[in-house]
DNA sequence: TGCTGAACTTGACAACTTCTCAAGAATGAA
DNA sequence: TTCATTCTTGAGAAGTTGTCAAGTTCAGCA
């Protein structure tokens, strides 16, 4: 019969601040984290060793072990982190228009904008993460989350009448983000002007789906 | 001044046969290679010592480092072996029709074909190759070379006036090959019948490139 | 046929990683 | 201050990759 966690608060309350010791905790996983991005991202999964991290956080190797079972477990908060922010970032340019293609080119947008000023964090996240990872992760790649969030549109403007429905939207969707993936890559490597990238990539994209009722001119 | 290597043939040639010596050579790499195949494909590459494949071939772990720099060499030449194999059927697939929209759909249906008698080859070989090779093999990655492939059907589809020329053929090839990729793995997760997946994505992928004349009602 | 040396094979081992755990330091409650 | 609990530490156990000196095989030669 042990009664530790004497609390004032009544519940299991763990988010926010919680006492001192959380908070302090909380903050070492953080740096424990932020190193982890930095050499994740500037010299790979591979050259990148559990004491590595944890020196550069200023801390002992067993501290890391405290945080994260292992490598790929850290590996895989920095990937889940660097989605989830560029998932918000997509998701907030996209909303801003209600055409399908539109709205396709401004989350492209979004997420180049978000490539450019975390440079080397997506190939870092995402190339490295399908071997990492592997298996573990049935849930959400990033790759996944955008196709989901895709299916959603697809759905809606199949609903309205707006797109093609003779296909499944999430086979669609899916297919739609390794279009962009490959195609950006391809036209990243080649130096193509971005702006001519994305209006080959939406143009493209629409005229498969979008059931155009007339065209100006 | 030595002059080992004095062989009958004038000139220095390696292929098919040679002596028996280089018979030897050549089949103990190949028995490697096949070893190798087997476990990366059962395994996974991080699960698979080089050592094992070593036993696997019945020989001991320093042969295995004759015949390959490192373990990633050894992956290396499993992986773009099953590319070379796969990249043959299907463009002898491709070959048998004129029609953009059928000589995709065949290639399609040669390429699931291949991974349907090689189970777990395309996985094995793909999924992890991206990490694996990561920064050395600039040359043909799978995708790349079909990306290739199909980029000089497109170019010669736009020439001919049977496909939209507004984009750049490489950056759609790319891009439909991440299509067929992710799309693929998408169907193949929900267990959606074959046919119907290579019809949504062949029709997909017309829509937005052929340019037709005249439809039959 | 037996000899010779180049080429091939071997496996113990050195070098390096990842992860553990017993011991010590820090914190907060009484 | 004292004590129980939690956090931190880093040496080292466990396991992997890649090396190399020594042994084996074989084509060419007398």
């Amino acid at each position: 019969m042990n009664n530790y966690h004497r609390m004032a608060q009544p519940a299991a309350q763990s988010t926010s601040t919680g006492t001192r010791r959380e908070r302090r905790k909380a903050e070492t996983r953080a740096r424990l984290l932020a190193a982890a991005r930095t050499l994740f991202v500037e010299r790979g999964y591979h050259a990148t060793r559990p004491q590595d991290i944890a020196e550069a956080a200023d801390l002992a190797t067993g501290t890391f072990y405290v945080h994260f079972a292992d490598k790929r477990e850290a590996f895989q908060a920095f990937s889940e982190k660097a989605a989830q922010e560029l998932m918000e970032r997509v998701r907030a340019a996209g909303a801003e228009s209600a055409d399908f293609e539109q709205r396709l080119y401004l989350s492209l947008e979004a997420l180049m904008a978000y490539a450019d000023e975390n440079p080397g964090t997506l190939p870092a996240a995402f190339t490295d993460s399908a071997v990492i990872a592997a298996e573990l992760p049935q849930g959400a790649s990033l790759q996944d989350q955008l196709a989901d969030s895709l299916g959603q549109g697809l759905r809606q403007g199949m609903e309205r009448g707006a797109l093609r429905a003779d296909a499944d939207p999430d086979v669609i969707a899916h297919g739609i983000v390794g279009f962009v993936t490959q195609a950006l890559r391809c036209g990243g490597k080649r130096k193509r002007a971005r702006s001519d990238l994305l209006g080959e990539i939406t143009r493209f994209v629409s005229r498969a789906l979008v059931l155009e009722e007339e065209e100006p001119s």
